[in-house]
DNA sequence: TGACAATTAGGAGTTACTACTATATAGGAA
DNA sequence: TTCCTATATAGTAGTAACTCCTAATTGTCA
């Protein structure tokens, strides 16, 4: 089980960016710097920053570069999947009001939570070394995906 | 396993409102006329509605009622117990850069998300009768606690 | 039935996007 | 190489979703 991990390597890094910029072109996307350098930015920083995180950090390159592009580009790049959006994140909070235990699934285009129950889930074991450094107080199966009513549209 | 659950009847509404004012009186908090409508609108709400929503709703019994009102209500019932914040939701949308696979855990203090990897996670098995009626694109074990660095605080 | 701390209403302020438009440029064609 | 044009960017305005502040109100308890 794995924690944290280590720093890319420039070399690493480099590589990474030779193959982005492959995909770019295969996608029919256009390679440009601020492209780049966003792409860039987000492979080279821990943990999983937002766009105002990765905007500072791009402005050290290109000072006149604005927060809308940063964040068009990172979404772009989680079209093309050479990035991902974290689970959950970034949209409105929602309230549950129901006790009993259950899982979710989230409609990424409607945005639509369904709940669902399934018994397996509830034994799932978390690792020791996690447990020991972490306080887990929520432990759930998330889900992501197309709903039937999107689906049929 | 349950997908969709069937509406709750007037009288599991009273009573699910009783256990509430006792709830509220054995934690030190007022039973106000408000408090008992944003609940009593959140368990009667299907599916899992923001803010904005239930708001809606209880202006129809208190239409002088705040929108900040029924926000922080929310807040002091998912921190009494008596409801939750699903999961992921209300916070900045991040981005991931890393391709591999691996897990996320997220601290609710600093809402840092830390990255771990653990192959029985790999394995899960999901529900027949759900991945036939929605298209599942991310099956993620993700945990909520209190990270290591604020434990320490 | 006061007293008073908890709670609320109303509004202002903040954060995190999101949309718009004029300008600039990557990349293919001549 | 230069030109053309659709794509992409910079700057700014607009919007959604909270979040904070303050004065007025009201449960709760002595």
């Amino acid at each position: 089980m794995i924690i944290a991990k280590d720093r890319l390597s420039t070399a690493e890094i480099d590589e990474r960016i030779r193959r982005f910029t492959e995909l770019c072109r295969k996608s029919g996307l256009r390679v440009t710097p601020q492209r780049i350098e966003v792409y860039k930015q987000l492979i080279s920083t821990e943990g999983h920053p937002s766009a105002e995180i990765l905007y500072e950090k791009v402005k050290k390159e290109f000072p006149s570069i604005s927060f809308d592009t940063v964040n068009r580009t990172l979404l772009t790049l989680s079209q093309m999947g050479a990035a991902s959006i974290v689970e959950g994140s970034g949209d409105v909070r929602r309230f549950d009001g129901s006790t009993d235990k259950h899982q979710h699934f989230k409609c990424i285009k409607c945005k639509r939570i369904v709940d669902f129950y399934y018994k397996p889930f509830d034994n799932i074991k978390l690792p020791p070394k996690l447990t020991r450094k972490f306080k887990v107080l929520k432990k759930t199966v998330y889900l992501e995906g197309i709903c039937d009513l999107c689906q049929d549209k």
